[in-house]
DNA sequence: TATCAACACGAAAACGTTTTCGTAGCATTT
DNA sequence: AAATGCTACGAAAACGTTTTCGTGTTGATA
């Protein structure tokens, strides 16, 4: 990389002082007429640019924001960052992508770089593992010491910092509904673990509709998916009880949940309706195309950037967290009769 | 947030020198064990992390890297951005992820704005906009002043970097092979305006095995998409001629023909086999699931990086730029007879 | 006792900015 | 003639590090 010109060159080379360069380029009336001409025309013709470090530095300030994101080959997730950054970039923020793997470890090694300069604020969805273990200290630690942070997504109630997150109960109860109303008595579930808490949350969302209609949860129509095993496999065993609708929390199990269905020779949605989450390509693209909660993640990835300036650019006046909740609506396509 | 403790509050503390502390806690001989171990304590203490700006601005190196892509809600770029993370991240680098929006204006200035000392290197794919125009001087301008670049998928060999390709033509003749070898005769092909090269060399690739068969290239099954325009009819046109192959350049193509060719009630693979484009989600899950041919946008990513960080700890020796060919493989699945 | 080396530390510069304060020179007012 | 004000600029500090060079003290050696 060649050096670049700089403030202190150009005050040499023109015989002034480097305040007075500062000053003519930000034209300032301190300086004569002349001696500003003079500087801009030479800074102009080498194309002068102020280094970001020196300014960063000076003001204590970054002007970046930090994303630590479990994954990113997600349609979600993406969309997300595409959120954030519209607005970031609106507001004269750039973005630093930085992904924990769902780890711990390399969660709380990426906010120690983060925070140790490189960025003004983080956005945060958390990593499983830090999740499951209920190991949160990394978390604490940043509102210890007072670092601007907005959780999304993924989110845990002992942090106290602003968050975004889906209605997750209430997709799972329209989603349900939805099914139920279209005529569906026998209506599955494929959701996560009861760690994760956005499947617990549709689960909830799910079994609060199913009890409006007075009949009782049947256990086996709930299927907890184990990432870590054949997904698959797992699904396959929803199917031998008498169902006539499923709701998966995701694409991917729902897609998997209408394959089988296919191989077993079931009509979509005839004989079965199908309902997922996630609005993503899977759901629009394949056939039949999947009626969906969409999800709305370029939203939350608007909000948590605005909420996070806020914080970072409002830093006196301490305002009490703040949760946005973004409500879902369902797509409704060709897998659920209507 | 909270002010950081740094060095110069250590030293007060302690009442010693900035430099005593800075050398103590790098280990340094100069110092006595007995100072050492106080200044190491008081630092473990309150948690001292050395300010990054700071560092950066000292070494006049930032251990970033620019990414600078068209877009991210792309099953591609994600992946791509992937494979750069994980190898910037065994190199001690991070990355800053910027999108052009296919936007020449906003490439240039991102361009401007990552290069004043916020990153010691950039990964690019241009944006179309850039392409179309030929408006490449931003590009031009980059090498004038020697800034690592290595550009990827969306090259253009006016610019003398290093860079990392699919090998497209390849790619495009073996997909159509693989028709041709199962028996296929008539194989329409779903491909991108011809400014696009990427779809310009899959239709060479398509256009060479067609040849060596020794049939005659037929205009008519070859359909060039106008994003602008509904593709579901510009493809549907496709159908009006006998066909019972089709090659499509993406997934969504590939996804729509197969919605199509199952409205008309055609059986797959059985009357049409269907070979895509990227292997993402949709060919995976969607039920046929596509033949596709696999981009390895992951590893493209892992060796730009490799390419950049190179390039940036090898700033002495010039060595001439590089290009990576990334041959594609295709995955044979359900929407291709065996 | 004078010389020298080793030890342990500090001062200062450097990275590139901005900003506060000081001041020399000149013109205006009383 | 003295006091005041304005113009136009420079010096220096600050942001947080690292590193080069200098130096005072101690102990050993000649």
């Amino acid at each position: 990389m060649k050096p670049k010109i700089t403030i202190k060159i150009i005050a040499k080379e023109l015989g002034v002082s480097t305040s007075t360069v500062s000053k003519a380029l930000r034209d300032s009336h301190e300086i004569s007429i002349e001696t500003k001409e003079r500087i801009k025309a030479y800074a102009d013709y080498y194309n002068y640019r102020p280094n970001n470090l020196a300014l960063q530095l000076r003001n204590q300030k970054t002007k970046v924001i930090g994303i630590i994101l479990p994954k990113i080959v997600h349609h979600f997730f993406s969309t997300v960052i595409s959120g954030i950054e519209k607005v970031a970039n609106e507001r004269g923020y750039n973005i630093m992508v930085c992904f924990s793997n769902e780890q711990q470890q390399k969660e709380i090694e990426t906010i120690n770089v983060l925070t140790n300069g490189s960025v003004d604020g983080l956005i945060v969805s958390i990593a499983k593992e830090s999740l499951r273990n209920k190991e949160l200290n990394h978390f604490y630690n940043l509102i210890e010491n007072e670092v601007p942070l907005v959780l999304f997504d993924r989110v845990h109630n002992s942090i106290e910092c602003d968050s975004v997150i889906v209605d997750d109960i209430g997709a799972g109860y329209k989603a349900t509904k939805h099914l139920i109303n279209i005529g569906c008595k026998n209506i599955g579930i494929i959701t996560t673990p009861e760690h994760v808490t956005v499947g617990l949350d549709r689960l909830q969302g799910y079994e609060r509709a199913i009890k409006e209609t007075g009949i009782k949860i049947d256990k086996n129509l709930i299927i907890n998916v184990d990432e870590d095993e054949d997904i698959y496999s797992q699904i396959h065993k929803l199917f031998d009880e008498k169902i006539d609708a499923v709701f998966a929390v995701n694409e991917i199990y729902a897609a998997t949940a209408i394959r089988i269905a296919k191989e077993k020779g079931m009509k979509i949605p005839e004989e079965l309706s199908v309902v997922g989450f996630t609005d993503g390509l899977i759901s629009k693209y394949s056939s039949p195309s999947i009626t969906t909660v969409v999800q709305h993640g370029f939203t939350m990835g608007e909000q948590a950037a605005d909420l996070l300036i806020d914080r970072i650019e409002n830093d006196k006046k301490e305002r009490t967290p703040q949760t946005k909740v973004i409500s879902s609506n369902l797509k409704i396509r060709e897998s659920s009769k209507s």
